[in-house]
DNA sequence: AACCGTGATTGCAACGTTGGAAGGCAGTCA
DNA sequence: TGACTGCCTTCCAACGTTGCAATCACGGTT
């Protein structure tokens, strides 16, 4: 028999005789034959392969993400290849520029320090889509969160359960990133909305939004600021963080010093206090972010769209809820 | 000028005159020529891609794991592709078999529900390595922990601290597990040694090593034993869990019930208490299932190697360290 | 001037697959 | 019996690359 009847079994061409067929399966399956992948997307020109490119995997949110994306792409036959930044700018524009492999059919791409006029000049044509908070200009497909509606639904939560010096941490000085930027002025708009001025001192810097930063930033903060009495985290960890500062100094959460976080990452609901929240959607990003990457993929050339999710708050202990 | 001579720019052939590489660089820049990977692939007959398969990545312990693979494998010029199993048996299955593509040069496989037996049986030729605590007769190459050897320090250590009704919170009776049964081999033997009675009653099963499980399982084990004064959990999450449920049900951490967990999560050092804990290498494991995986790319067709990480005591405060 | 050697360039084939066209075969109809 | 039809099978080409062999250009040698 032929190698292209082979083939015809193998994808169920209609025009084989059962006959045939059978004994075709019967060769495949005494011989253990399987299907080269290579050959096959060498001649369909398309691999099924999506990359995802993003800081790093240990990360909650970020390993919460990595699964509802794999998941995502499952769903829908792709495979996902898994690259990590660091948020090195180097490795984002390695990325950017067509890394890690040249046979990807699509990229789903969460850039920490690349700036979007970099990402414009993108000479790589694989269709691309942003996961995060970028502005605009990218030219490129975006999943995007709220973070000044965050920022402002974060700190009203803790103005409305009676704080009136709320520290913001988790500030970025050194990356003029748009998320900070956003959370922050989020977190302005409420406090000035309620009457209250806002204390740049209290606006809290860490270097990057980890656990130990967020140890050590509550740490000096409270030194710096002893009344505070509520802490807009600008994450979960950097929340984890800071607990764990504020039961080192003495102060009891919600007691002293309430707190918040946002990711509302599953460790969320057991630290001590549990840990108030703002969630976001981690399989409906994912399932929009390969929404707008399949219909890349099917050939539109539609303008780059944004779609964007809000976060939700979930009161827990540490806020007094 | 020929194709073929541009591959020899784009290989760096030796012999092309330096006027000609300049030339068809410039092209090169200018058209945005990409190589395409699959025809090179197809031609080399190798992808550089490595399959992880594992049950998911959110659990913290695979999230780091699945980091240090991705960070690994970069090191050796492969590319890591990710696909979960939820510990299904038939989505394992589907990975023994040769999904999720055809098209990868090896698998690093952490099975949970599947037997060597069956693994053995494997007839994909694709070469692969195994992750984590699993009996001989695989065929396979492994990187395995030492679980006996954590079950038994872990409990000496509760010893130690004076503790003598120590639960073991993790068995799984569902599945047969050789990790559990390593484990809590492990802690009969310790408290064997020490002519403690092991009590069966307070080798406790929890249906999946998840916080959630580790939270009912602690607060009924405690229900049902509350001279309990000592929990060794299977893993950090059951852990936090447990230590929650401990909170809840007015008991201290760790004067009343110290608390262990294995994997040493990035987040032991941040819960309240800090959680004492066994810490696995996770770098040092992915780089040998990755050497263990080169070796076969290679061409070796040595008979299947083990390698085996020990844990390591890191000692905090759920047992008064 | 014919020859040689070296380095630079090109041509050919093959990797494994599949779309499309062509070929073969049996059964049907005139 | 010959033409036609419809189903099944086979053949050819192409996807983009690179190893190998062949070709070509050119300066140096005899």
């Amino acid at each position: 028999m032929s190698i292209k009847t082979v083939s015809n079994v193998v994808n169920d061409h209609p025009h084989v005789r059962p006959e045939m067929r059978e004994r075709v399966r019967a060769v495949i399956d005494r011989l253990d034959y399987r299907p080269n992948g290579i050959g096959r997307q060498l001649r369909q020109g398309r691999t099924g392969l999506v990359a995802l490119a993003l800081p790093n995997v240990t990360y909650p949110y970020y390993g919460e993400l990595t699964s509802a994306l794999v998941t995502a792409a499952r769903a829908r036959g792709l495979t996902l290849l898994v690259e990590q930044t660091d948020a090195d700018l180097e490795r984002e524009r390695e990325v950017a520029a067509g890394f890690p492999v040249r046979m990807v059919d699509g990229l789903v791409f969460v850039p920490l320090t690349m700036g979007v006029e970099e990402l414009a000049l993108r000479r790589d044509r694989t269709p691309a889509v942003l996961i995060g908070e970028h502005g605009d200009g990218s030219g490129l497909d975006r999943v995007t969160i709220d973070s000044i509606d965050i920022g402002t639904t974060a700190t009203q939560h803790l103005l409305d359960a009676g704080r009136r010096r709320i520290a913001f941490l988790g500030d970025k000085s050194a990356h003029r990133s748009p998320v900070v930027a956003q959370r922050a002025a989020g977190y302005r708009t409420a406090l000035e909305r309620s009457g209250i001025e806002v204390d740049p001192d209290l606006l809290w810097p860490v270097p990057e939004w980890e656990r130990r930063h967020g140890f050590e930033g509550a740490t000096e903060l409270l030194r710096a600021h002893p009344d505070v009495d509520a802490i807009f985290a600008a994450n979960d960890l950097i929340a984890f963080g800071a607990m764990r500062a504020l039961r080192l100094l003495g102060r009891r959460v919600p007691d002293d010093v309430a707190v918040l976080g946002v990711d509302d990452v599953e460790g969320a609901q057991y630290s001590a206090p549990t840990l108030t929240s703002i969630a976001l959607d981690r399989s409906e990003m994912a399932d929009l972010a390969l929404g707008l990457l399949a219909d890349r993929l099917a050939g539109s050339d539609a303008p780059p769209r944004l779609l964007s999710v809000k976060g939700e708050l979930v009161v827990r202990e540490s806020t007094g809820g």
